[in-house]
DNA sequence: AGCACGCCGACT
DNA sequence: GTCGGCGTGCTC
């Protein structure tokens, strides 16, 4: 701040909403503020939170310059986490304002928790007249800490108005009590785990470098049950030695209640969490509290990357491949390479740790951008399953069902073993397409024209793309024959259905992410099949991730094609990882277990690296056909998402990016139909696939794009989305 | 992103 | 006659 000036100053701050740089803000004569320092500002007709940025303030008509309502009492977001935001506005090409919202996410968190009132003794003061109730309340208070008037009337079996009374009389005194950390302290020496050879060499490596001060990406490679977690906690603690705040990201945290288990385990106490299902209250409290440093670990989603802390010293990417990293709107950014940009900026290591790492992080391992450390035996005596393919042509199912007679049969006998069975089938609801078997009308989304998926157990038909549901109808919308609708293909449902038919003893329990009851109901369940209160479960892609059941030694895979014909580049990939993360559930106590996949084309290069647990083959020769086709993950520009009404209002835009750019690339249009995006307000996204050009053109793109090319009313909404090979 | 302003359809 | 739909435009 400049002492001279007679004017008040000018700074610049940096605004929750698409700007394109910091808005200029006087600073009245009796303020103080720093770079970094949250402030209340006048924005149009309301009032937002915003981010003192760096350097002087740019001038701004006088005219329009407002002044900075109030400073918040909160510590101030560090260089670090501003350059971050920068960085990640500048890569992603969104607006900085739309960066510096996300990290504004906690209104209430910006004043500081009021501290609650609490009751102490006063130093040689009596009640008038003691009687049994006082007494208790003396004792318990004796110890001449404070108290809350609630806990210590529960404490000494009182009411309340015994404790007001006391206080009245001047017995009590009335202090604050400083906020109460979320959790307790982390102890980096309280659990170690005891670890095989393999894993003490690893843990070691890890510790070494998150002992130091220095960036490193190390890429821990380990089958499912190899114990991961486990050495990564060894890299925790040494960062928590070091006095360091550490963050481990997690898909779906929300789910993964045994993860905290195992850190409690580990370090004597729980990680703060950090999901979108958090209560604002909590919420508020973590962050506060991850700003003011009391915060030592946070387990995380990806949204946790932009939390304020002051010390952050390690990050941890767990399941790094999971596509759940990826954030696909307002700002486009995939929270595991954010997360390497964000060690290297503050200078300290990052760990990603996966069982089946994604190529773009093998590539660059490969390429010695990351250290990459493999664990290849299981933990203990946690077999790995044997794995084989069912040839759906050879081994068909009866004549309305999805099972084949193989597969039954290996359910029987696990079933008579008292042991679990998993089915797998990566598709929600009753069945994915509905027809008229008199005129072949066939349900469609009015709005994205996909398919509408029957969920019989809701009565309804849903269009997983966009949400729009209706009652399943009775008769034919097109010719109005009655009863006549047929369902076509499975989905969790009708395999339920099927599976209660075929054991009708068993014990089945159906997990779905869109099942009733939400996050909570799931997290019940999921504990139920942990104790073994199930004998068969059939489920979604969430059976997927992480979870340990521990009598689980048959999985089967209902449909192990799905997913290979949709026209994603990342196919193939995706579902290798699917399918070898479902069945690396199997078998985590030792016991003997097998994995069946259910297909029609077992020769298929996945069903092989399956089969034969050969990855590295798989991953070799997926790396080669993406770089022949020009495709991530080689540092190219994957996608722009466009926001358009109409397919042919999105091949406008491809027509105009491709006229834009003499030296374009080819693009291609992916309707929402074939990539499930948002549809907001009867717009759809459509993807724009543009292959070979280099990242720096994007910006050049997208100005000619929206300057020359067609502009078909309405604003022309354009996102990048991509999959860098190397972003550093 | 919010939020106001502004111009056309079904109702207290 | 008004309530209310979302299209367009602006925010230091």
């Amino acid at each position: 701040m400049t002492k001279d000036s007679p004017m008040s100053t000018v700074v610049p701050v940096m605004v929750p909403m698409p700007a394109e740089r910091p808005y200029s803000y006087a600073v009245p004569e009796d303020m103080r503020v720093e770079p970094g320092s949250i402030v209340r500002v006048p924005l149009g007709p309301r009032e937002v939170a915003g981010i003192v940025w760096d350097g002087p303030g740019e001038a701004v008509a006088a005219k329009r310059l407002r002044a900075i309502s109030a400073v918040f009492d909160c510590p101030p977001i560090s260089e670090e986490m501003r350059r971050f935001v920068d960085w990640v506005a500048s890569y992603t090409l969104s607006p900085p304002g739309m960066v510096a919202r996300m990290l504004l996410r906690a209104p209430a968190a910006f004043d500081p928790e009021p501290p609650t009132e609490g009751l102490r003794l006063v130093d040689g003061m009596g009640p008038d007249r003691l009687t049994a109730a006082r007494e208790r309340v003396m004792e318990m208070a004796g110890d001449g800490q404070a108290w809350t008037r609630a806990g210590l009337a529960h404490a000494a079996g009182v009411s309340s108005s015994v404790i007001e009374g006391l206080r009245s009389q001047g017995v009590f005194e009335t202090v604050s009590i400083p906020p109460r950390p979320l959790v307790a302290a982390p102890d980096p020496t309280f659990g170690r785990a005891t670890l095989t050879d393999g894993q003490a060499a690893a843990a070691a490596r890890l510790r070494e470098k998150a002992g130091t001060d220095a960036f490193s990406v190390t890429l821990i490679d380990g089958v499912t049950g190899s114990g991961k977690t486990e050495v990564y906690f060894e890299a925790v603690a040494a960062a928590l030695e070091r006095g360091k705040q550490v963050l481990i990201l997690i898909p779906e945290i929300a789910l993964t209640q045994a993860f905290l288990e195992r850190f409690h385990n580990r370090f004597g106490a729980k990680p703060a969490e950090w999901h979108s299902d958090l209560a604002p209250k909590k919420r508020e409290r973590v962050w506060r509290q991850v700003a003011e440093g009391q915060l030592r670990v946070v387990a995380g989603a990806r949204s946790a990357l932009f939390l304020p802390f002051r010390e952050l010293g390690l990050i941890v990417i767990d399941e790094e491949h999971d596509p759940a990293y990826k954030q696909e709107d307002r700002v486009f950014y995939n929270a595991r390479d954010m997360g390497v940009v964000r060690g290297h900026i503050g200078g300290f290591p990052v760990v990603l740790a996966s069982a089946t790492p994604s190529l773009e992080s093998r590539v660059n391992a490969n390429q010695g951008r990351y250290e990459r450390i493999v664990l290849s035996s299981r933990f203990a005596d946690a077999a790995l399953p044997d794995l084989a393919t069912v040839d759906m042509r050879k081994a068909a199912p009866e004549r309305g069902g999805f099972l084949s007679p193989v597969l039954i049969e290996e359910m029987k006998k696990t079933l008579a073993r008292g042991e679990q069975s998993l089915l797998f089938l990566n598709r929600r609801g009753y069945a994915p397409l509905t027809l008229c078997r008199v005129c072949g009308h066939r349900f469609q989304c009015p709005d994205c024209s996909s398919w509408l998926v029957e969920h019989r157990f809701r009565g309804q038909l849903v269009c997983h793309h966009c949400g729009y549901n209706e009652p399943r109808p009775e008769a034919c919308p097109e010719c109005g024959t009655l009863d006549h609708l047929v369902a076509c293909g499975p989905g969790v449902e009708r395999i339920t259905e099927e599976v209660d038919r075929l054991f009708p003893d068993a014990r089945t329990i159906m997990l779905s992410s869109d099942m009733m009851g939400g996050v909570k109901r799931l997290r019940l369940e999921l504990e139920a099949i942990e104790k073994g209160e199930a004998d068969i479960i059939i489920g979604t892609q969430l059976v997927a991730k992480g979870h340990n059941f521990p009598g689980m030694t048959l999985v089967g895979v209902v449909d192990a094609d799905l997913g290979l014909a949709n026209g994603d580049p990342r196919a193939a990939e995706r579902t290798f990882q699917l399918l070898a993360q479902v069945t690396g559930r199997a078998g985590r106590t030792g016991r003997k277990s097998l994995g069946l996949l259910q297909t029609y084309q077992p020769e298929h290069p996945v069903m092989r690296a399956i089969v034969t647990g050969d990855a590295e083959a798989f991953y070799d020769r997926e790396t080669a056909e993406r770089e022949r086709a020009g495709l991530p993950p080689f540092g190219r520009l994957a996608a722009i998402i466009v926001s358009a009404a109409t397919r042919m209002e999105a091949e406008g835009h491809a027509r105009g990016l491709r006229r834009a750019a003499p030296q374009a690339p080819e693009i291609d249009v992916l309707g929402p139909a074939e990539a499930p995006l948002a549809v907001v307000a009867g717009r759809h996204r459509f993807r724009l696939l543009v292959h070979g050009a280099r990242r720096s053109d994007i910006q050049g793109f997208l100005r000619d794009l929206l300057k020359a090319g067609p502009k078909p009313r309405g604003s022309v909404r354009v996102q990048v989305d991509i999959d860098p090979q190397s972003f550093l």
